[in-house]
DNA sequence: CTACCTGAGTTCAAAATTTAGACTCAGATT
DNA sequence: AATCTGAGTCTAAATTTTGAACTCAGGTAG
């Protein structure tokens, strides 16, 4: 966990994270939507692209040039887990139940949540959870 | 979800509490393991527990003064699925699997993972998330 | 009593990072 | 030819982090 430690432990890297999960994808409206400085975020972005988080795709608006839109890759898409984790955590405990946003079924618009299961799917207490050092 | 954001988005403090999920709770363990700073550390454990993550709890060593440990609160605690499911990631897509620890049920041993359930406990497949607003 | 040890800090100057703001650059539009 | 825009780079100043040294309180050894 010590990468992943290095890959998330930064404020920005987290909120851009958080931008490209809501569809965020361009350098300029990351920006606005942060207020976050020109270099840190060109330099934070930069990273993510390396370490494969993000990847860039060209795209092009009517009459205008080809641009870079970064968005998640799969490795990136598989943080979801973490972030509806870490978002769940801080409605229950840091916000007080006011949190703006929940997650839903995309097709039947149930709630979800994010929980610990066995193999078979069934939902366990996570209070029973232990690390176990695998040989 | 920003407020998470502000606690969670530094090296250290993700490295600390992943400390205290291991049950190391005393400064010159910490420092000792983290190789971190006094001065950053200190600062850490100290907006941990102003935050309400982490709290000091004293102790007492036959023949010693008593001294304080730090260790999660109920708060800090909730935050245990978010490291499991960060670190259940980095096993998938940064370390390529080498991961040397893993989740199991305390009493019957069997391998447990972060999951996506609805209201029901039934596993959900993350790509079905949506995030939604709430009225 | 005096000297020394240990855990848990605090202090401080040097090094690294972050910031805001100005500047650049390439292609499109007027 | 002049101007606009997205996506940067550059730079000097402000902030944070670092490592090393110092402090402090209580306990123990001689």
């Amino acid at each position: 966990m010590a990468l992943a430690a290095e890959i998330l432990g930064d404020r920005w890297t987290l909120l851009i994270l958080r931008e490209a999960f809501y569809g965020v994808c361009r350098y300029d409206d990351m920006r606005e939507d942060l207020k976050a400085p020109r270099s840190t975020l060109t330099d934070r972005l930069n990273s993510l692209v390396a370490r494969g988080v993000l990847e860039k795709q060209p795209y092009q608006e009517a009459g205008d040039r080809v641009r870079q839109a970064y968005v998640l890759t799969e490795a990136g898409r598989g943080l979801a887990l973490t972030f509806l984790a870490l978002a769940q955590w801080g409605e229950a405990h840091v916000t007080g139940g006011a949190a703006p946003v929940g997650v839903v079924d995309r097709e039947s618009g149930a709630p979800l949540r994010v929980g610990l299961m066995d193999a078979d799917g069934a939902p366990v207490d996570p209070a029973r959870a232990a690390l176990r050092l695998r040989g």
